[in-house]
DNA sequence: CACATTCATGGAAGCGCTCTCACACTTGCA
DNA sequence: TGCAAGTGTGAGAGCGCTTCCATGAATGTG
């Protein structure tokens, strides 16, 4: 007896294989990874071996001696509730799922909250446990993208990151042309007293979007001091809404920096007896489901969100692979989406 | 030169952190694991050697000799866009994540679909390269709970399994129970014409649901056959209320199988000028954010999410040391929140 | 025909870790 | 004092894999 077959139940080994397949292990082992100086031959009985043992290779063995782990993260600084029910969110973790399956790799999902937990999740991304991290950061950072950089390891922002944007690769749309390209239509249409709900001062994406609008407005020549402000959720954009026609009832054209905002704003609207958008015209921002579901339908800036971050996996996967060079954003274009509110 | 020292920039490995520390392999493996058997002194030496250098084990070395890989899988076979805008979902990640953190174990999220995928993610459980899973499955399984048990590896359902529910350990709320109390609750106040919005027939969650219902009416020997059907989202309430109020317009009380759902319909009977809880009270289920939010706020039956999430990672987590007997399931109370819409 | 080059192959090293085992030393008890 | 039991330690094997290197066969070149 050469040596003890495997206990029943246990996965077979790349020895077995390349026993079942008459061949050494070095060569079983080069079939496998794509067959460089294998003759066909040796190739066939290879493949005819793993696919009657059903042999899938051990991923702690390969990962130790590569010193690749085949898997990224996908890192949440400081997620709160609303990150979570955030189709961006899902979104977001859709897009890497569907790139990374193409390339068999893992997805680890890094939770963190501030402090400990998240010192914790940096010194797992310092221990380089994964080759290469996708940072989802909404809020203001602390200093992440920065300390990513000084770590060294592979890493795509999705969206803008605060601070240091210059030294890190991200992925985003392109906010402030959307803010820019929702106000221009209002005006096209022939609004003249508009206002703007925007997100919160702390997200980058609120913050590009309102400059859009600043931008649109003043090159039309317009008042642009009408700014109220959100959570980007739909009971911030009913409040947010109702200061608004509260100080300002006169008027008729309105750009909200998410769909959700402007699904409130649309009830409180609706409450006032306002008609959309003969009184009053809205744009939102995101194109998610619930802009099909407003009453009257709510035209809205595409913002792609699975697209984005396929293309940011996709980055990151070049990175990793060393096909990178230095860091680079991607803004992706953002397109209006014609519906009945405008 | 005894042995070349690391690169700068790797990390650090056990035999250099036993070297700082003057003792050997073995030992700074012993005291950094647990410490058994380890003196207070050595231990000492190990833990200074460990902070001054970082250390952090290299996860695959360890994985191969101990053959785990302490890492669990969230599998979410064939998720369609509901589930993970879905704040079942997400809180769901908030709970497993909440435990993992405390073990140092990773999460490692699987998102199949249908047909290829969802074999390419069966094969990657069977390869046991994670130590076990929790499943999120809301749909008809394809015999989801049966494949499991057939590849034995430890796993935890979240929610009820269609079938083969006596093979496996899974952990749900008490939908039955709570489908009754909602219920209960109506008649109590007096309502005499109920009606109810049930879920999907094909989630175990709706028909546990629906099934309480039919209990509690029965019981109180009442009409228990106005039942309509939604897709547990707010435009499907919005629909099933419309269709519900066309065929019975003297309703006056609603159970609605999910918060959604239940703002959706809150939304008709207050379009068709409906007085809620005044001419028809309305009892929704799950109490997620949007519960406090509707017009009037929500009485609803709490669905305990975050909970149930994490204490179905802790039986997994048993499960995986072995030190779980059999198939269990846990039921998780239900607990009814008075708002004002009953 | 002699020699250089290319190609397929297997032997063997070694990735960083855990864990068994043998050993030396301390302690407890008769 | 003698011996058993207990305790801390280090040497070394080996987890399953990739990859370097030597080898021999096949092919090309002068």
């Amino acid at each position: 007896m050469t040596k003890t077959p495997h206990a029943i139940g246990a996965s077979p080994t790349l020895d077995e294989v390349a026993r079942a397949a008459g061949v050494s292990r070095a060569t079983a082992s080069r079939a496998i990874n794509g067959g460089d100086r294998v003759s066909p031959r040796a190739q066939a009985a290879v493949d005819a071996a793993v696919r009657s043992l059903g042999y899938s290779p051990n991923r702690a063995a390969r990962s130790l001696v590569t010193r690749r782990s085949d898997s990224i993260a996908v890192v949440v600084p400081e997620p709160d509730e609303r990150v979570f029910s955030d189709p961006f969110f899902a979104g977001t973790l859709r897009g890497v799922s569907n790139v990374l399956a193409e390339s068999d790799q893992q997805l680890v999902l890094l939770l963190a909250r501030r402090g400990k937990e998240s010192d914790r999740t940096m010194r797992y991304l310092a221990g380089r446990h994964v080759d290469g991290a996708l940072i989802v950061s909404h809020h203001r950072d602390d200093n992440l993208a920065r300390r990513m950089a000084d770590i060294g390891l592979p890493c795509v922002f999705g969206g803008r990151p605060w601070s240091d944007g210059d030294r890190v690769t991200y992925v985003d749309v392109d906010n402030e042309a959307g803010g820019r390209i929702a106000t221009e239509t209002l005006i096209a249409r022939g609004c003249t007293t508009l206002a703007t709900i925007a997100g919160p001062a702390d997200m980058t994406a609120a913050v590009d979007r309102l400059t859009g609008w600043h931008t649109a407005m003043r090159a039309a020549g317009l008042r642009d001091d009408r700014v109220y402000y959100g959570d980007f959720t739909e009971p911030g954009g009913e409040e947010a809404a109702r200061q608004l026609l509260a100080e300002h009832p006169d008027v008729d054209g309105l750009v909200v920096a998410s769909d959700l905002m402007a699904s409130g704003a649309l009830t409180v609207l609706a409450e006032q007896g306002r008609r959309v958008p003969d009184d009053v015209a809205v744009v939102g921002f995101d194109d998610f489901p619930v802009a099909g579901r407003t009453h009257p339908p709510l035209t809205t800036m595409k913002n792609p969100v699975v697209d984005m971050a396929e293309q940011g996996t996709r980055m990151l996967l070049q990175q990793i692979s060393g096909r990178a060079v230095g860091p680079v954003r991607v803004i992706m274009p953002t397109e209006l989406i014609r519906r009945q509110s405008c």
